[in-house]
DNA sequence: TGTACTGTAATTAAAAATATTACAGTTGAT
DNA sequence: ATCAACTGTAATATTTTTAATTACAGTACA
């Protein structure tokens, strides 16, 4: 997202941000479609096509991108761990966890929500 | 931490959390390992042996926790991420994202300073 | 009509996480 | 003293996850 809110190039292709990222250009076109999804980006199939922001960066937050990338899961949360549902301190450990996490997640959310990816990009 | 908070138990062995998360006791070894390296728990070997906290549950404060797993890295940090030297983005991405990560990391410490693995383990 | 793209699916390969096996050393109980 | 139940740790194998690759239909420009 940084790169497309410093490029003047009107669209960049996956390929480009492939380089720039140095990972496969499936992979981009993957997580591109999901930036679409959420109309953080635009897209021109064909010949000179590629993606685009579909709205200045001043006007998104880092906040709308770390809740894209968090997805349903907590952003601290855990990967797999699934706990003896027998053990008193197991069945409920995900659940107590999951309640920290968010109250946390707020609050990392509330300090995104300060932040431009325009200003972000104007520190390089 | 938050089982060792709670067994009444003077120490409970590796099998016996194993149990509790559902994963291979040699991991939950491996990990006791770290917790001990911080005096966060002590052992004992032999029969009867076991781990247990080396403090009270009221002393140990969910930061201390969140920094031993936290390691080095940022905990909102990326994975791998080697992106492209050449590229004007690429090659400041890490560092700002870095500062940006920093920064929510002081965040959540200092509202996981304010809970205490006593009150956290009251809540089941 | 060729070239350079997006979009997506399917497959393969690489990396990371987890489990397993193994065993030396320690402690307590019989 | 010897057995059983532990810790501590290394080495290996398995499983899971992540990333790369291949493939190709569809679109747009020139």
């Amino acid at each position: 997202m940084t790169l497309l809110a410093n490029e003047d190039i009107d669209f960049l292709s996956s390929n480009y941000i492939a380089g720039s990222l140095n990972i496969n250009p499936v992979l981009v076109r993957k997580e591109l479609a999901e930036l679409k999804r959420l109309n953080l980006i635009e897209s021109k199939e064909g010949k000179n096509g590629g993606v685009r922001l579909s709205k200045s960066a001043k006007s998104i937050k880092l906040s709308e991108l770390f809740n894209l990338v968090k997805g349903d899961a907590n952003i601290l949360g855990f990967s797999k761990n699934t706990p003896n549902p027998h053990c008193p301190i197991g069945k409920n450990i995900n659940n107590n966890l999951s309640k920290l996490y968010t109250q946390l997640d707020a609050k990392v959310v509330s300090i995104l929500d300060q932040i431009t990816l325009e200003e972000f990009k104007n520190q390089f």
